[in-house]
DNA sequence: GTTGAAACTTATTAAAC
DNA sequence: GTTTAATAAGTTTCAAC
C-alpha cells in the first residue's frame, strides 16, 4: 500500500477529525496550528491517499434497537477452505454480525454480534450460526457497557 | 436511558450519517425524502438525545503505523471500586487502547490494542498495562485480517 | 509555508402555508 | 410536515508574498 509520510502536523489533524469529523477547517486549522488553506490541502491529502477512508456518525447502538451486544468467539472444526468460505461468507451476510475478526489462538475468529433483545439472539444461535459447516465451538461474552471507543 | 420513538426516517437519517458523517444536510434531506428544514431539526434532535454520540473520521491504521492490532482479555484480581477506577482512568488515557468493553463471562474487560510494531506492544504490556493496579490475567490474541466491519 | 479577497455552497432562522 | 427568502458562516480557488 501507499504509506505516505505523516508528520506531526498530520497526526495532530487526524487527532482531531478522529474525534470531532464535522469541525469546520478554520476550526481545525486553529486547533493544530495552521492557517486554513494549507490545513485544508492537508486533510485533502489525507483523504486521497487513503489516510482518512471517510467520516461517520457514532451512533448510539441501544438507540437502534441494538439493546443486546456479545462477542461471540468461534472454532472451526477443520480448517479446510470450503468450510471456512463458507462460514466467511454467510458470516458477512448475516447482519447481526457487526464485526468479524480472523485471530491467533485457541479460536479462530470473533465476532461482534449485536441484536434487539436475547430472543433474537437466541434465534440467531440455535437456527443460524451453529447450522454453520465447521462451527465447533463457541463462547459468547456479553457487552455490559463501552468503556473506550476511538474508531 | 431516555428512548426517544425513532421512526423509519430517522433510520435512514442514522444509516446516511453513519456512512458518511459529512453530508451536507440538503444532500441529506434529498436522500431520506424530505425537505432540509426538518431534516435538520430531526439531525438535532437525534444528537440532542444522544442517539448520535458524535462524529468521527475513519482512520486507516496501518496509515497511523498501527501494524500490530491484539485483542486482550483483562481480568482484575480484586473488584474493588478503587482498582476498577483507577484502571479504567489509565486505560481511557492510552492511546494504544483503542477500544476498551466491559464484559460478563470468565473475563471482565477486552482491550483492543494497536501498536506499530511488536517490540512497541511489548513495551506497552511490560511497563504499563501489567503494573496497573488489580490486573490478574491477560490473555492476547492477535488479529490477522479484518473480515467485516459495519461500524 | 503565509495572508487576503472573490465566488460559490451551506447552515440557520424566520415567515407563511 | 411544506416552500421561500434573508442573513450568517464555511469552503474553495486564486493571486501575491
Amino acid at each position: 500500500m501507499t504509506t505516505p509520510t505523516l508528520d506531526p502536523t498530520d497526526r495532530r489533524i487526524l487527532d482531531v477529525l478522529q474525534s470531532d469529523g464535522r469541525i469546520s477547517n478554520l476550526d481545525l486549522a486553529a486547533k493544530v496550528g495552521l492557517s486554513p488553506t494549507p490545513c485544508a490541502r492537508r486533510v485533502r491529502r489525507l483523504e486521497e491517499t487513503g489516510v482518512i477512508r471517510g467520516y461517520g456518525a457514532r451512533i448510539n447502538p441501544a438507540a437502534l434497537g441494538h439493546g443486546v451486544n456479545v462477542i461471540v468467539s468461534v472454532r472451526l472444526v477443520r480448517q479446510n477452505p470450503r468450510d471456512i468460505d463458507e462460514f466467511l461468507r454467510a458470516v458477512k451476510a448475516m447482519p447481526e454480525v457487526t464485526e468479524c475478526l480472523l485471530v491467533t489462538g485457541d479460536l479462530d475468529y470473533i465476532l461482534r454480534v449485536a441484536a434487539p433483545d436475547v430472543d433474537s439472539l437466541k434465534g440467531f444461535f440455535l437456527d443460524r450460526l451453529k447450522k454453520l459447516p465447521g462451527v465447533s465451538n463457541t463462547t459468547t461474552n456479553l457487552i455490559l457497557e463501552t468503556v473506550k471507543t476511538t474508531r
